[in-house]
DNA sequence: ACCTGAACACCGTTCAAGT
DNA sequence: ACCTGAACACCGTTCAAGT
């Protein structure tokens, strides 16, 4: 079938498919071949649509920075910060697999830098120097891409021992899993908040 | 020359080749194939003295993680924490390309679990609560692994049309790179003693 | 034990060909 | 415009063969 009266592929069906094989299999196994398949087509015909598998990627790291929340700051800096700093991590770690894209990004792509702009504004906005401002984005930024794309920062963990004694069998792997979903966001959580407190110890900071 | 006197390679020269290889080309070129050239070998040579090429990449990181300073909680917890931060940033933004290896790792490294040990046995013995203690390593390994993975945090820099004013040709690139670099060191700098500074305000901090 | 050459099963990407 | 089949230049890894 050499032309199809309605395309079988676009953009975004591509860019959503290689999201749920990322989620599945990992950022490793992902292949322009594997990903045609998976839509039922050969991968030439994926190239009708993307200029690269990095065009893909790319597509599939800017899904993921939409769901990021910048609107907080219109009560304040500290929630502002909150606000972004919790949305921007739940983002990526609902998709821990495809979370290192954020990372090693190119940051050219829009929805990052609409992300920046509405950031910093609302910091200079609040009244931070803006040079502070860019501090203090890259400081949380740090934060998140580190709590997203560090799995099990729990290597940390005060319990491993209690844990290999808890569950020494693969049947309860999905309870250390669970338990280390826990650590990662109690330690972030921790970090944010001794993070915005410090902030406030600033001589530069805001009322 | 199929058996030499004495061995053209060793796990060490395999791995400090990769290195090279990294920090010159990035992490997406190296192939073993590329790495056994380097070597003045082919490629199936490697193989006797690694295992994978994922063997390699590991003992690159490990080779990174040795150069961090866990000594500084002879001097408190807040001395501690800031060597640590700053040593191991430090590892890492000498090798920008190898950073990623640290974060995707499998953290099965003896190196990563001596450094985990170290600082989890320094927080715990200057009297943060264990879990609290997992929390605070979590929370500074996110800023570290951020700091270090995120090149040019400066996507929000306040001062990005300047940039583009002041150095608009390839010329000055090498002073766009500088001032990126200290913005990156300014943020991750901000972002660790705020982060400090709020840990002194919790009710579980020790005196 | 250590290195080689050839091979296997993969890659990303291109391109002429079909409709 | 959209999809295909075949091809190109690569991969990581294996393995019989040589010394």
């Amino acid at each position: 079938m050499p032309r199809p009266l309605t395309p079988l592929l676009s953009k975004e069906r591509i860019r959503d498919a290689a999201l749920e094989l990322i989620d599945a299999d990992g950022l490793a196994t992902l292949s322009m071949r594997r990903l045609a398949q998976a839509l039922g087509v050969q991968a030439a015909s994926l190239y009708t649509h993307v200029a690269t598998k990095d065009d893909v990627l790319d597509a599939v790291a800017n899904r993921l920075i939409e769901q990021v929340d910048t609107t907080g700051f219109s009560a304040g800096w500290r929630e502002g910060l909150l606000t972004w700093g919790r949305s921007y991590r739940a983002a990526l770690a609902a998709h821990p697999n495809a979370a290192p894209l954020i990372a090693s990004g190119t940051q050219r792509r829009d929805e990052f830098l609409g992300m920046a702009n509405a950031v910093h504004g609302g910091l200079v906005g609040a009244g931070w120097p803006p040079r502070r401002a860019t501090e203090i984005s890259g400081a949380v930024k740090y934060l998140v891409i580190g709590a997203a794309t560090t799995p099990f920062a729990s290597g940390f963990a005060d319990d491993v021992q209690v844990y290999l004694d808890r569950y020494p069998h693969l049947t309860q792997a999905h309870r250390l899993r669970a338990d280390a979903a826990r650590i990662d966001h109690d330690s972030f959580e921790l970090g944010l908040q001794a993070l915005v407190r410090g902030l406030e110890l600033d001589p530069a900071a805001p009322a």
